[in-house]
Parts: structure tokens; sequence; C-alpha cells
DNA sequence: CGTATAGTCAACCAATAAGTTCACTATTAT
DNA sequence: ATAATAGTGAACTTATTGGTTGACTATACG
């Protein structure tokens, strides 16, 4: 399916972070995405492009705007693989909290 | 905190996966972590190292083997910044279910 | 028509990443 | 003391990344 190196690749940069959270708003044209942003339009593309590969986003040609909008399933598929080390995760913030716990036990 | 660029692009790579996924099932020498794959154990050395400056993994040193084991933080940080997107991806997941179903309804 | 708007494409640059090999250090075993 | 084991460090190669600029295409506007 989709390419969990790709996924993460993708999300590993602040910028395309940014344009994920903007998206999230809703669907917005390219222009706007990049409004925000310092680097050149072309910059933004680019990052709209790695998005879009990793198919973190979908861009549609309407007129002379592309609209950029987020896609569900390779966040999903991110968030299940690192999932399967939640029990894990789960099971030493646990222990940390009972070390935290016995520490203070003589207050 | 833990830095999400890093978190993401030490995860964005098939070898570190895996070895995070080993180390899920319990601390490892490195030369154990080093074993399944085919490049070199400096290789190795590296995404370890990859890893442990992302705080996925730490390594301690006992005698002369160094064993790693998987760190909770990162990953955690990592879910929850992808969860703020869940309700989103919920949603189009869905719409996705009621347009497959509408689908057949003319069985 | 001509011009502004939205964006891509190509070429380039500097920095980083993933791998290699070879030499080296540190620890354990004989 | 010597030799094997576990791993690091440095130098190098090749590819990818994130950014730039300048020229170009496509659509909309007057």
């Amino acid at each position: 399916m989709t390419d969990l190196n790709q996924t993460f690749a993708a999300l590993s940069d602040t910028t395309r972070r940014a344009i994920v959270a903007r998206l999230a708003e809703g669907e917005a044209p390219l222009a706007e995405v990049a409004a925000p942003f310092q680097m050149s339009l072309t910059a933004v593309s680019k990052h709209v492009r790695v998005l879009s590969d990793a198919g973190l986003i979908s861009v549609t040609k309407r007129g002379r705007t592309r609209y950029c909008r987020i896609e569900a399933t390779p966040m999903r598929e991110a968030v299940d693989w690192l999932n399967d080390y939640q029990r894990f995760w789960d099971q030493q913030l646990d222990a940390l909290g009972a070390f935290l716990q016995d520490e203070n036990e003589d207050d």
C-alpha cells in the first residue's frame, strides 16, 4: 500500500507538518498554503509535491488554481505502526510513574 | 522536548524500523541487532546512533558489549502529533464507508 | 488582444544521508 | 602476553534533500 518510509520522511520536516496542520482545517489553494512561509512558492510547491507523492495530501487543479487537501490513509498506517509499541511504552511510562510514586512515599 | 523532525526522520528508514521492532522484544547487544542485516556492522552502528540521537532507543555499555533498548517518549510524541488528525481521518474513512454502503444499497 | 495570476520546470548549490573500508580502542579469554 | 570479540572513528563515495533563481505554461481578466 502506502510506503511507511515515504510517510515518515514526509512528516520529518517542520514545514510539511505545518502544511498538514493547515490542511486539516480545510482544503486550500497552494498560494494560501504557501503564504505563512518565508521561502519561495517553488519551495512550498516542492514540499506539497513530497506530501502528495507520499499520499498524505492530494492536489486537484480547478482553473489555474491547485487545491490541496489532506488524505487519511497514510497517517492512519503510520499510527498503526507506532501503535504496535503502545503496550510497550505504556508499560515503560507506568514503570516511571511507579518509580516517581515510590520516590515520594517518604513525604 | 524530543524533536519530531528527528523522530520521524529516524523512523523513515526500513532498517531502523526493523531495529525498533526487534528491540520491542527486549534489550539486545548491537551485534545481535545487526545480525539480520546484510550491511556492515558499522552501518548498523550508524543506524543505532541515529535512533539513539532521536531518543528512540538507548545504548548502555556493559563490558565490551553495547546493549540497546527501546525508549518510549519520542514515539509517544509522534503518536500524539498524528492523533491530532485522528478525528479528521476517522471522518474521512467514515465518509468512504458511507459511500461504499450507498453504492451497495441497490443489491 | 495584452496583462496579471497561479503555478511548474530546469538548472544549480550546499548540506545531509546511507553505505563502504580500514585502522583503531576496549574488553574478555587462553 | 597474545589473541579473539565488540564495537567506534575517520575518510571517502554516491544519492537525496531543501532551498534558490529565472524562464516558462496555463488560466482569468479588462
